[in-house]
Order: C-alpha cells, then structure tokens, then sequence
DNA sequence: GCCAACGTTGGC
DNA sequence: GCCAACGTTGGC
C-alpha cells in the first residue's frame, strides 16, 4: 500500500465536502506529474491525507482512502467548467481523476508549521521550498508520524 | 530544442 | 494582496 497527499483549497474541496458526500471525485489535476501519479502508481485502498493549502492555517486536515481505478476528467471537456482545457476531446481526454473515500477527520489539524518544526518530518514533500505538486507521495513512516500527530486529543 | 514571457500556485 | 517559484507556451 501507498500514501498520499492530496492538496487543495477548502473552497475547492474540503474535508467538509468529503465527509459530506462519503466519496469525492477529485478532479481539476492539471499537472502530468500529478495525473501519472494517479494512472500509474495509485491502488485502490491507498491511504491520502486531506491537506488544505492557502488556508488559514495551511494543514493536514484528515484521511481518506483511494477507492476507484482512475478514470477520465471530463471537466476538461466542458467549456464552462473553472478547470476546462481546450486541447481535450473524447478521444483524448488528456486529463483523469480518482475517487476517494473519507476515512477520518483528525481532531488535531497538522498545520505546516507543525510539520516544519518536526525533525523527523523534514522529509516530506510538503514542505519543500516552492513545492506545488498537488499529489504528492508520502513515505509510510512520515504517514504515521502524521497520523499520531493528528489523532491526539486537543 | 532553447529559453523568455507568461500564468498559476500558494505561503505569508 | 504580494511575490517567489514553478510549469507551460510559443517564437525562433
């Protein structure tokens, strides 16, 4: 099994929203480091760590897990869609997405700053200097490092 | 295939 | 809202 971080704006997608619907479509990747994350390296039962960036403070929010094959971004397709992309068509969709399922909101949000400020977490990806990927992969000790972090009672 | 210009991301 | 850092685009 993998891990993941997948970031977004709240007003996007939210661990409100997740929690809300039970399962989310996470579409709008517009980056091709990203989208092969998803077509190639991405099982069904990965574990993904909900992260709101540009948010006030900036944290990992909660935990969801990866429950489709990748498939299609058809929001690429539609003219009026924020994420619309005119090079794609039907028969070349260029652009896929993945459902996850939420798992778990995390009494203690694990903020940048907290993991900027761990020693044992100045690997992540997250925290790198003009890092923008908006899937990342994570390392399973990082993972539970966060997850402990997360779970304590405030 | 280089690289300058541009648009976007996202922390602050 | 600012702006550093990055990915993408397009002229050559």
């Amino acid at each position: 099994m993998r891990y993941w971080l997948f970031k977004k704006e709240p007003k996007n997608i939210s661990i409100d929203h997740i929690e809300e619907k039970g399962v989310q479509n996470w579409h709008g990747v517009r980056n091709y480091q990203a989208r092969n994350f998803m077509r190639t390296d991405m099982a069904i039962g990965d574990k993904v760590l909900v992260y709101h960036s540009n948010s006030e403070p900036s944290a990992v929010v909660g935990l969801a897990e990866i429950c489709s094959a990748p498939y299609d971004d058809v929001t690429a397709q539609d003219p009026d869609s924020y994420h619309h992309d005119p090079k794609a068509n039907p028969d070349n969709p260029i652009w896929t997405q993945i459902d996850i399922r939420f798992l778990e909101r995390f009494p203690t949000p694990v903020s940048l700053e907290m993991i900027r400020s761990d020693p044992s977490l100045q690997n992540m990806l997250v925290i790198k200097r003009g890092m923008r990927l908006s899937i990342q992969p994570v390392e399973a000790a990082d993972f539970e490092i966060v997850c402990a972090l997360a779970r304590r009672a405030v």
